[in-house]
DNA sequence: GCGCCAACAGTACCA
DNA sequence: ACTGGTACTGTTGGCGCG
């Protein structure tokens, strides 16, 4: 072929990469990339030029050609081997001789693995255990949610909904490039009928499947009758018809799509919702995979946002800001039929359908940014990214950079647990301070980690000599780790703290309404979140690159320079009201904190700054609770009941008015009085029956446990009447009048009337504890909150202020 | 058999 | 399925008592 006709053949292709997988064609592996090119059209491009590949690490002591020539002897017994090439790369900073065996079809790599293990001379085997498309991406250095760039030719593309398939002729580079194309989106959301429980796909029909596009197209697909065949086709319809590149649900990893793929065959509806015309299918970390688009499931966004306890999509929508939600009324799952079988009461079911599509909507465009950053930044898809946790998200970015420098990727194995000791927990000085500065230290972890080079491979064991560079040696602990050269998670962190700095300093220049600082900031986010996440990565014991005394050394730092930071404090004059970890409260003498600061700088190498300056705080004997007043005003809660998510909403709420009081009114008494009201109110049954609900998460299976806790009850009346329960949810329930046990008296909030509850508990186990919490620093006790008023002495917060 | 209490189980928080 | 440190509620079962 000349070189001419080739060219009029091939062009380059642009494209933004949506998502990746593999499909074996003819026995050959074929990298399939998803994407949308820069002129808004969807391609799809495939390679067939990659060879999966895994690595043979031989012994220290083996002559490597002798053992690649025993490897290749082998060869004629096994045909799906390609060939091997003799490497040298590092396992955990030392060089080894590496045979890299390339294969033809990746589906065999373990099973070649496991054939060529057995060698003479072969060490260990690794990397066979990379997926294949995620092998392709990190060998080429690109990222799913950026931009890429290739040679291609196109090729015919019936039956894939896309518009044009093309082949790579060049393996794909990033480009610069920070614009998103503009995706289409369809968020939806399904109610089926529960008869019984939890609704089944072979019994209950789908009712209403709700949609809204990001055009702003809403559709509803109703059943007529009993009859939702009609449902699933046109919804199938609508989605291959709109063809989006994300589809959003809310728990369709868990329930929709298997129900809705379900429902549809039992129908005999094709329920290919794809753009190859297959159905949904399951996929690595509990994903349901739509190939050729982005499968979210919102839920999974929901573990991003630790301040939403339970986890509703109206919860979400409402802390994200997402929509005016003051009067959509959510309709409970135990309803849906009671709804539907009411037919003046349908077409409520279909309004709530319709509005909660348009609230997962909502949710998807808030996270959306910071999403596709964290899957550039890390470099899994999209929707693999949403639902992996944060280990695995830590230990993709370092796969990446362990390429980079010809670093082994170690393989998952299974170790025993064991513990090693953590951070410094400062007893606080109870009761109220005025103008106290919190002192936090910037990266804490990460920076002792880049100072002291702790890192698996700088590690060294205590039978190994001094190295001539010299060692940094680990206080308490003793562990070593060689001064030179850069070890891994130097390199990674370093980078990570470096590029998140670059972002920082770019978005100084912009308006914090702007679209390119919101999307600085997600990035930033999403580096910060990582960067923190690596000391925590060094000490699971799941971790590829785990090595217990790197923990525990960076640990035992950490615990040596808050030490230090309260010494020198305290020899500054300033008096340390409490610390935690990586963080102290002192008074606030500015020119004292000031010289503190710079002082810690200097010695330590470490950067220490006031985070918030506190006009009043609030500590009580416990540690890891308290409340400060801050200068805008504003109550900063922590560990205190108010901001858990197992108290009921009377205790809350009650708990923070009394902070309120105390701190913003400075009035004690005032404080008192409330709750007394407050519960004279509760008793009358005067509050909503919703802020009586206890929520928990069930943790393992309900019959798994070893004591009648009253959640694992409640989540067992339900179980009995059908609905289905997995680890964790969350159970929500309220206590009922009657004798024995707690959890012998409560009941799913589901089922109970407000003429059942308790309201006895609730004052006495919920409001009064949770008030007492702070009031009993004023002397004030449970007598005081519950029984006839006695006058008694005014006070104000001055007679307590230190 | 009853009340008391320490140990334990369980959950959710902070850094 | 990132770590350890911590507070707190409610259940359980042993103990002393009568």
């Amino acid at each position: 072929m000349s070189g001419e006709a080739d060219a009029k053949q091939s062009e380059k292709c642009r494209f933004w990469l949506l998502d990746v997988n593999h499909e074996p064609r003819d026995g050959k592996p074929e990298i399939w990339m998803w994407g949308v090119d820069d002129h808004g059209r969807r391609v799809l491009v495939i390679d067939r030029n990659f060879a999966p590949y895994f690595y043979l690490v031989l012994g220290a002591q083996e002559t490597p050609e002798t053992v690649l020539e025993r490897v290749r002897r082998k060869q004629a017994e096994l045909p799906s081997v390609e060939g091997f090439e003799l490497t040298v790369r590092r396992f955990f900073g030392q060089p080894v001789y590496a045979i890299k065996v390339l294969c033809r079809n990746p589906d065999l790599v373990p099973e070649l693995a496991e054939a060529l293990s057995g060698v003479v001379g072969v060490e260990r085997c690794l990397e066979g255990d990379v997926r294949y498309s995620m092998r392709y991406l990190v060998d080429n250095d690109v990222s799913p949610c950026g931009w890429l760039e290739t040679e291609v030719a196109e090729e015919d593309g019936s039956g894939i909904q896309v518009d044009r398939v093309l082949v790579a002729k060049s393996a794909p580079k990033r480009i610069q490039m920070e614009t998103t194309p503009k995706l289409r989106v369809l968020s939806f959301h399904a109610v089926y009928h529960a008869s019984r429980g939890t609704p089944k796909p072979d019994r209950d029909p789908v009712l209403v499947v709700a949609t809204v596009t990001d055009r702003g197209e809403r559709k509803q697909f109703v059943a007529e009758g009993a009859d939702d065949t009609f449902v699933l086709a046109s919804f199938v319809r609508y989605v291959r018809q709109y063809n989006p590149d994300v589809v959003v649900g809310f728990e369709t990893n868990r329930l929709h799509w298997q129900y809705l793929a379900a429902r549809a065959k039992r129908l005999g509806v094709d329920f290919s919702v794809d753009r190859v015309g297959m159905l949904p299918h399951t996929s690595v970390y509990g994903h349901v995979s739509v190939t050729g688009r982005t499968s979210v499931d919102v839920l999974d966004l929901a573990d991003e946002l630790p301040e939403v306890k339970v986890k509703t999509v109206e919860n979400l929508a409402d802390y994200l800001g997402v929509k005016e939600l003051g009067k959509q009324t959510v309709i409970d799952e135990t309803e849906y039929a009671s709804y539907w079988d009411n037919p003046s009461k349908r077409s409520e079911l279909v309004k709530f359908a319709k509005e909660r599509a348009e609230c997962i909507s909502g949710v998807f465009n808030a996270m959306f940014n910071y999403e596709a950053e964290l899957s550039r930044l890390v470099g899994l898809p999209l929707d693999h990214v949403v639902k992996a946790a944060v280990g695995f998200r830590t230990e993709w970015y370092m796969i990446r950079e362990a390429f980079r420098i010809g670093e082994l990727i170690p393989e998952r194995t299974e170790r025993p647990y064991i513990p090693y000791v953590g951070g410094i927990v400062l007893s606080p000085k109870p009761g109220i301070h005025e103008n106290v500065a919190n002192l936090d230290f910037k990266s804490m972890y990460p920076s002792i980690m880049v100072e002291k080079n702790v890192s698996p491979d700088t590690y060294l064991q205590p039978t190994e000599p001094e190295p001539p560079q010299g060692v940094n040696i680990a206080p308490e602990v003793g562990h070593r780790f060689r001064k030179e050269p850069p070890g891994f998670y130097r390199r990674i962190l370093t980078s990570l703290l470096a590029a998140r700095g670059n972002v920082r300093q770019k978005m100084m220049n912009l308006s914090p309404r702007s679209e390119e600082y919101r999307l600085l900031d997600a990035r930033q986010r999403a580096i910060k979140v990582i960067t923190n996440a690596v000391y925590g990565y060094a000490g699971w014991i799941g971790a590829r690159w785990f090595r217990k005394p790197v923990a525990e050394a960076a640990a035992a730092w950490g615990r040596e320079t808050i030490s230090t930071s309260i010494e020198l404090a305290k020899q500054m004059g300033l008096d340390v009201i409490y610390g935690d970890t990586d963080s102290i409260f002192v008074k606030y003498d500015p020119q004292k904190v000031e010289a503190l600061c710079r002082t810690i700088e200097e010695r330590l190498g470490l950067e220490m700054k006031p985070d918030k300056i506190n006009k009043l705080i609030l500590f009580t004997e416990a540690k890891k609770r308290y409340c400060g007043l801050l200068p805008d005003g504003s109550l900063d809660m922590v560990g205190l009941e108010a901001v858990r998510g197992d108290w009921a909403n009377v205790a809350k709420d009650t708990q923070e008015k009394v902070l309120e009081l105390v701190l913003k009114q400075r009035s004690p008494d005032k404080a008192v009085r409330f709750v007394r009201e407050h519960i004279g109110r509760i008793r009358k049954q005067k509050v909503s029956f919703r802020d009586l609900i206890i929520w928990k998460t069930l943790t393992k299976p309900a019959e798994q446990y070893e004591v009648n806790a009253p959640h694992v009850q409640a989540a067992k009346m339900l179980m009995k009447e059908g609905w289905e329960l997995a680890v964790g949810d969350k159970v929500g329930y309220v206590v009922t009048h009657g004798a024995g046990k707690l959890y012998e008296r409560v009941k799913p909030y589901v089922f109970a009337s407000y003429g059942e509850v308790d309201t006895e508990y609730y004052v006495s186990n919920q409001v009064v504890p949770a008030a007492l919490r702070i009031l009993s620093l004023f002397g004030v006790d449970e007598k005081a909150l519950l029984e006839a008023e006695t006058p008694k002495q005014s006070r104000t917060l001055a007679d307590f202020v230190t």
